[in-house]
DNA sequence: TACGAAAATGAGAAGATTTCGCATTATCAA
DNA sequence: TTGATAATGCGAAATCTTCTCATTTTCGTA
């Protein structure tokens, strides 16, 4: 129960609800949104909450367990935090996310950030396009 | 009335909302949201309703007279398509948001869509900070 | 200028996402 | 095991946006 300890380590008690949503992140991957968990765990036969889910994301969130991202304004999705920054690139057909770091552009943002007399805290930067799937080529 | 031009240019029908929320729009400069339009045009005496402001500004997105953002997950702002793409830096603190345009970082990200096979359509790139205001800086 | 079909508006209802309030339940240190 | 404290689940509410539809406006035509 590996989970637990990072649970407790971010200060939190350990409970059902905790562990089963960082389970669930951890098994599956990817990008989910509040609701997407809810369902995957309520499919799996687990009884949850959403307003929990919503609660227990946002504080794994504050605590630097998962990170939040705001991409085109529907739901916001989660993601575990493994450490390391990195952006996005979003298909339009078919809503593939991909990831990548630049450390180019990541090094310009720092400098456009001090020309303009800005601290910089954090960024998002959001590529939008159509991926390589066949169906999503021939879609669009 | 240029307008009004600009408005028959988008394909269409010249209507009081629609000319107030355009002159508006020009007027103030800047990023607006629905809220504040309605907002705005309420206090200038004007009457409109939220629903139409909504509905208007969508379709000048369309036309490709605004361009709407989403920053970090509350209301959607618009603000007038100048013609030239831009991004954004904005203040954790006061919300300030300032414009920018870095052609090293346009260059990478059209490279990096390339690299995973996406045909690139759009992209946004906020940058989070604090601004070089008195109270921004010492209140963090 | 007056007419009328078609489109647009305003008001409120409804949809979508997220947070809140609170009675009940679970956690965990003693 | 107990009990103070924190967390949960539920439904209500908050927030932002879209939808529905009766009424009004626009604009080409007579
Ligand atoms: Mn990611
Ligand atoms: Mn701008
Ligand atoms: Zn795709
Ligand atoms: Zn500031």
């Amino acid at each position: 129960m590996e989970e637990n300890q990072e649970i407790r380590k971010a200060g939190l008690k350990i409970t059902l609800p905790r562990v089963k949503i960082l389970s669930l992140l951890e098994k599956q991957g990817g990008h989910l949104s509040a609701e997407d968990v809810y369902r995957i765990l309520l499919d799996e036969g687990e009884e949850i909450g959403l307003a929990t889910v919503y609660r227990v994301l946002t504080q794994f969130e504050s605590a630097g367990l998962v990170v939040r991202h705001n991409f085109e304004g529907g739901q916001a999705v989660f993601e575990l935090d493994r450490g390391s920054h990195h952006d996005h690139l979003i298909c339009m057909n078919c809503g593939r996310v991909e990831e990548f770091v630049d450390n180019t552009i990541e090094k310009r943002q720092i400098e456009i950030a001090k020309k303009h007399g800005f601290r910089i805290k954090d960024h998002a930067l959001v590529i939008y396009g159509i991926c390589s799937n066949k169906e999503c080529k021939q879609a669009e």
